[in-house]
DNA sequence: TTTTATACTTGCGAAATCGCATATTTTTAA
DNA sequence: TTAAAAATATGCGATTTCGCAAGTATAAAA
């Protein structure tokens, strides 16, 4: 497989194509490596040595932290144009490890390239820190609702975050491949609870499960569930 | 109380003076405003319009994000040079309110400005990109830890975290005035759940309550309790 | 100083979550 | 297609956390 040129890449969501100069994207170009990832293969692996920065051109990935135990927190799901590896920034070390969920394409830059990209192309530096500020609002909300939310509302909003970040296939089922492991990692609880959970969901018809697969019946019925934690600012 | 200028401003962690040329430390240091807030006040208040962003020159502030019942998450601490407002960036409204925990000076930089000055100085979006990477780096951290510690793990870590931000006095006292409603909302439980646990680490020698105040007195006493959650790298 | 308000502590029953054990189903491999 | 492995489902007792209530201590106000 040859690696593709970022001037005929067709990802508009990457950064790189959204904020760099012609110049600079040519450089990137040409010096960048691509790399493709089976599902279940470590893209990052936690502790080894930063060395650059991955850029998903297409491909469904979890970015999960470990702990001694073995115990995995999902901290967020990633998809096409989104950055793996930024957090090493500034660091020795990757601090979390990324899991491809299914075959994910992923262009790699190092370390020296991307600083000389920084310096030459401010716009990147912003959209970057814009992108960094989401990053964070995000992530901040989700730990106020792993700290308030009940264990149904944990689950109801794993869903949905799944919902937002791969969406649904002509069946309507969610369009990444996970197993119940995966949601209970999200959530900070077990696989059994996630069980007990979806059935009672299933019960209330609001999902349908097949197999591994859940189909998603109604989505405003799980919004509702979470609803209480969330607040809306008048415009 | 006259403005303190940048070039006279003492505090050396300011990304200001840390990363701007003398030129725009300059403008910056004639544009922008200087609140003094008492303890208790709240400095960004969660669904205001962002109008810029905060520096803080001298004071101790936890960042909060409400639900809609009105319990409430520490999201972070902050003092000395740390900036409030960034999460803004990109937004219409802040996702999240700061309240100083004692009297606390704070520099004001608006928007239209602040464009400016990362565009000029592209050292500053560098040191802010890494700065946005850590704060990420621990976040996650401390959402895996909510996940997945106990109680008593969650009450010791969120002890550390405030030594670590705000140190101990001459008499060992955490120094920063925070009451068991800091903790609670820190860790995601009640007060009365910080009570029972704080009575259980002084009993175990770790602290000891002086009224609202909290003696550390084995600090690797309460690292080794969360100890078996931190893995740590070769290096 | 005295009073009042606020914050803190502790007991105890209720509720939620956990985790083992086991059965079933689904997926993967032969 | 069949066999083996992995993932999922569910009952149930153990454990943890919750939340009210009532009392005590501390800090703020008069």
């Amino acid at each position: 497989m040859r690696k593709t040129s970022c001037e005929l890449c067709t990802n508009v969501n990457c950064f790189v194509k959204m904020y760099c100069s012609p110049e600079w994207i040519h450089k990137i170009s040409l010096s960048k490596s691509q790399v493709y990832f089976k599902q279940n293969q470590e893209i990052i692996k936690e502790g080894e040595l930063v060395l650059g920065m991955f850029f998903i051109q297409q491909g469904k990935v979890k970015v999960v932290s470990t702990g001694l135990d073995g115990r995995q927190q999902i901290v967020r799901f990633a998809n096409d144009g989104h950055i793996l590896g930024h957090r090493g920034l500034g660091y020795e070390r990757y601090p979390i490890s990324a899991v491809a969920m299914e075959g994910s394409l992923v262009c790699f830059v190092v370390n020296d390239l991307l600083s000389e990209v920084f310096m030459a192309n401010p716009k990147l530096s912003m959209g970057l820190m814009v992108f960094y500020s989401r990053e964070l609002r995000k992530i901040e909300t989700r730990m106020k609702n792993i700290a308030h939310m009940n264990l149904r509302e944990k689950v109801a909003e794993a869903l949905l975050l799944m919902m937002e970040m791969f969406g649904l296939n002509k069946e309507h089922e969610l369009n990444v491949p996970f197993t119940r492991e995966d949601i209970a990692s999200t959530v900070g609880t077990n696989v059994e609870q996630i069980s007990r959970q979806l059935t009672e969901f299933e019960s209330a018809k609001l999902i349908q499960k097949r197999g591994r697969k859940v189909v998603i019946l109604k989505k405003a019925g799980l919004e509702h569930i979470i609803s209480k934690h969330f607040m809306q600012y008048a415009k």
